[in-house]
DNA sequence: CACAGTTGGTTGAGCCCTCAACATGACCGT
DNA sequence: ACGGTCATGTTGAGGGCTCAACCAACTGTG
């Protein structure tokens, strides 16, 4: 780990431009959502993924990998959700262990109501200021992005199982 | 608010790529530091700020402004930081109200310990998957979208001066 | 079958952030 | 000088996340 690879003048600009503009973005989502929808952003994905499921129903895990979440972290909030009305656990009957969370009407009104507010923000605090070709970059490297993460993650989880933010 | 402009499919494919990637990059670099480094990555930042300042020394408020935080967060940083001995308050004379965070050498110290770690994670996660063209690419976006960010708060700032996160 | 190891999920402590309320000092018009 | 307004910074409550520990149930192997 000696011989650090520095950034040069040209990599640290983008990457304070990427830093700066990835939270402010975040933060900016994550207010109107709170302030519009009542729900933080994870929330409103962990409805928006049950939405889309069949029968607005999934295990706990397919959940919390659907998002990218630990388990932990999904429990909380499905905790929290239940007490909202917006979502229910039910038993599994094959695997006595296992969860599952159903999105409640409630739920799929409250994420209804949520949705046109929140597409808005997105449109105009993400797509707005970029020309189609720079969408169309954007995209891609997103997806660069992730395909480097994902092995990398298997490979920290290989060495060091107890980590659980992958 | 009727009329809601939805996503195009394409749209919706780089918005969740987007997010994915964001997040999963954020966590990551977070834990790295907070593993390695032994602070967030928003306590990082506000060492670096600091180490860059004239005297290593900043007022609250630009230090808020410079890492785009709310003087709340940054209050209570800096009093975390503070009890670690990474920096220290300062009365200010001239404006009684005023406060300098002076860095201090333990600080200075953290932060050349934590450096070379974080940057080299930053450069495998950001900027190995990208080509030259794409690193280019992203600071243009990134760049785009902060200008646009802020004129929208600061327009939010006028309609609702109790926003304090911009 | 028994038992060790693995998987699914939950819990509680600790940390960071936000939001609202507050205290204090600066500034400005009269 | 003085009262209203603004700016600086802090505080405490409440909420979300992580981490480690834990329980319960499934699975494979001898």
């Amino acid at each position: 780990m000696s011989d650090t690879r520095w950034l040069s003048d040209e990599e640290q600009d983008v990457w304070r431009n990427f830093a700066a503009a990835t939270s402010m973005l975040q933060a900016h989502i994550e207010a109107q959502l709170q302030r519009e929808g009542g729900m933080p952003h994870t929330y409103y994905e962990v409805l928006v993924a049950l939405s889309e499921a069949p029968g607005r129903t999934l295990r706990m895990s397919e959940l919390a990998d659907a998002r990218f979440s630990s388990r932990s972290r999904l429990s909380h909030a499905v905790a929290r959700l239940e007490a909202n009305g917006w979502v229910r656990r039910e038993a599994c009957p094959t695997d006595k262990r296992g969860a599952w969370a159903v999105l409640t009407s409630a739920g799929f009104a409250a994420l209804e109501a949520a949705a046109p507010s929140h597409v808005e923000t997105v449109r105009q605090s993400l797509f707005d200021p970029l020309s189609p070709e720079q969408v169309e970059q954007l995209g891609e490297i997103m997806a660069a992005i992730r395909a480097k993460m994902s092995p990398s993650c298997e490979a920290a989880m290989e060495e060091c199982p107890s980590t659980q933010s992958c």
